[in-house]
DNA sequence: TTTTTTATTGAAATTGAATTCAAAACCAAT
DNA sequence: ATTGGTTTTGAATTCAATTTCAATAAAAAA
C-alpha cells in the first residue's frame, strides 16, 4: 500500500494543476458564460451542473477541469457581475461637481439598472447570499463601502446633530436599504399590483432617490429635477398631530 | 391487469385519508414543532425530512402518514408562525386612539421583535418565499395588507398632492421596506459594523419608525416620543445646497 | 512525423437523500 | 382475548443528481 501519510484532512482538493491553458480558457469561458444564462433563467438553487455544461455545449465531465464544484462557478461569475455592474468609480466621477441630489441619484441607478436588466441575476445574488456566508459579507461590505462616502460625511453635514458614528451608520444603512423590497418586489416577484403601471427605470430611480432625501435632509430636493415625484412636494406634514 | 383508467395527469397524490385522529394529531404537532425547531437552527435549505424526524424522535416514515413533502409542513409551520408573530388587529385595537406615530411604531416593533426573537424563522421565510411562488404571494399580499391602512388614508392625509392611486401604493411599499434591509443584516445576518453596539428592540423599532415618518412626512415625530433618535432632530438640511 | 501534453467525452460508479412498504406495536371496541 | 383499525418502525428501494475515470481527440512540442 502507498504511504498516503500527507492524508490531507480538509476536503478532497481540486488538483488544479497550475496550468492556465491557451483555448482550454476559451472552454471555461464558455461554462461561465452559459452559466450565467442559466442563473438569469432557473435561478441559482434549481441550477444544475449538467443544465450549464448543457448550455454550453459540452460533456458534463468537462465541468471538473475548470471548477470543483457549482458554488464555486456561481460566485466567480457572480462576483464578475456585481463588478461590472456596480462600477462605482465612474460614477463618482461623473457627478463630481453634482449635488447631493445627482450623486444619489447617480448610485441609485445603478442599482435600479440592474434589477431591471438582470432580475434573474439579482434574484440569484441574494440566493448565494443566503448560502454562502463568505459571498454574503463580500455583498455587504460592498454596500457598506459604498455608504461610505455619506457615512464620513454625516458628521460635517449635520453637526449640531452629534451623532455617533454607529448611529450615523445605522440611520444611513437603513435608508439606503429603502429600495431593495420595492425592487425585488416589482422587478423579480413582478407583484401585480407594483406592476399594474410600468415604470421607467429613471422613474423608479427618482422615486427611490427622493424619499432617501427625504429620509436625510427633512426637505425635498430641488423641484427642478423632478419628473415623477413633482406630486410628493406636497406630501408633507400639515393637519397631523 | 387492474383497469387503471384514471390515471391521473397530477402528481400522485397524497391519499389524505379523511382520517383525523385520536392521538395522532399529537405526533403531528410534535413533527411540526420539530420542525420549527430545525427551521430556527439550519433554515429551510439545509433542512432535510430525516433532521425533522430525528428531532421529533420518530422514525423516518412516519413523516409520510402526517405530509405529502417538507414544503408542505414548512408552508404549514411557517404560515402558522406568521399569523402568530404579526397578529396585527390587536395592534390597531391598543393604539385605536394613538396618533400616527404611536400607529406606526406599534406596527414596526411587531416585525422588529419577530426578527429579534426568531431570526431564523424570519429568514426561512425569505427562503420559502424565494422558492414557492405561492407563498410569496401570501406573504406579500399581508404585506400590502398592512400597508392598506396607510395607502387608503394617502389621498386624505394629502390631499393637495394629487397622488394617484398606485403612485401613493410605491411611496408607502418602498417607505414600508424601509427596514427590511437592516433588519436582515442586523439580526440574520449579525454584520459586525451593525452589531458592534447593541440595539434593544424598542431603539431599533424607533429607529425605524422615525425614519418612515420623516420620509413619509417630512418631519420629526412630536420630540417627547424620542428616546434614541433625539439626535436625529437636528438632522435636517441647512446649508445643503 | 512522433511524442507528449492537454482537453474532451460519456458511460459507470457513487452519493445522499426521498419514498415505499411489509411487518410490528398499539389501541379501543366488542 | 379477539378483532380491526390506526400508528409506527426501519430496512429496502428508488431517484436524481454529482463525481470519477479510462478512453479518445486535439494541440503543442520535439
Amino acid at each position: 500500500m502507498a504511504t498516503n501519510t500527507v492524508k490531507s484532512s480538509a476536503k478532497p482538493r481540486v488538483v488544479r494543476t497550475k496550468a492556465p491553458s491557451p483555448k482550454g480558457q476559451k472552454s471555461r469561458a464558455k461554462l461561465k458564460s452559459a452559466a450565467l444564462t442559466v442563473l438569469e433563467e432557473v435561478g441559482y438553487h434549481k441550477m444544475r451542473i449538467g443544465d450549464v455544461t448543457a448550455e454550453a455545449g459540452v460533456a458534463s465531465g468537462l465541468f471538473y477541469h475548470y471548477f470543483s464544484d457549482l458554488r464555486s462557478l456561481v460566485v466567480e461569475v457572480l462576483e464578475d457581475f456585481v463588478a461590472s455592474a456596480l462600477r462605482l468609480e465612474e460614477i463618482e466621477r461623473e457627478v463630481i461637481n453634482g449635488g447631493w441630489y445627482e450623486r444619489m441619484f447617480a448610485h441609485n441607478r445603478l442599482v435600479v439598472r440592474a434589477y431591471a436588466e438582470r432580475p434573474g441575476l439579482m434574484r440569484a445574488l441574494l440566493q448565494l447570499a443566503d448560502e454562502s456566508e463568505e459571498f454574503a459579507g463580500l455583498l455587504r461590505r460592498n454596500f457598506i463601502q459604498q455608504l461610505g462616502w455619506l457615512t464620513r460625511y454625516m458628521p460635517r453635514l449635520f453637526p449640531e446633530a452629534g451623532l455617533s458614528e454607529h448611529q450615523a451608520l445605522m440611520v444611513v444603512y437603513a435608508l439606503a436599504g429603502t429600495g431593495e423590497t420595492i425592487l425585488r418586489d416589482y422587478y423579480i416577484n413582478r407583484e401585480e399590483v407594483l406592476v399594474s403601471h410600468l415604470l421607467e427605470v429613471d422613474e423608479m430611480t427618482e422615486l427611490i432617490t427622493v424619499l432617501f432625501y427625504r429620509g436625510l435632509f427633512l426637505q425635498m430636493p430641488p423641484a427642478e429635477k423632478l419628473c415623477y415625484t413633482t406630486a410628493l412636494q406636497a406630501m408633507r406634514a400639515e393637519s397631523v398631530r
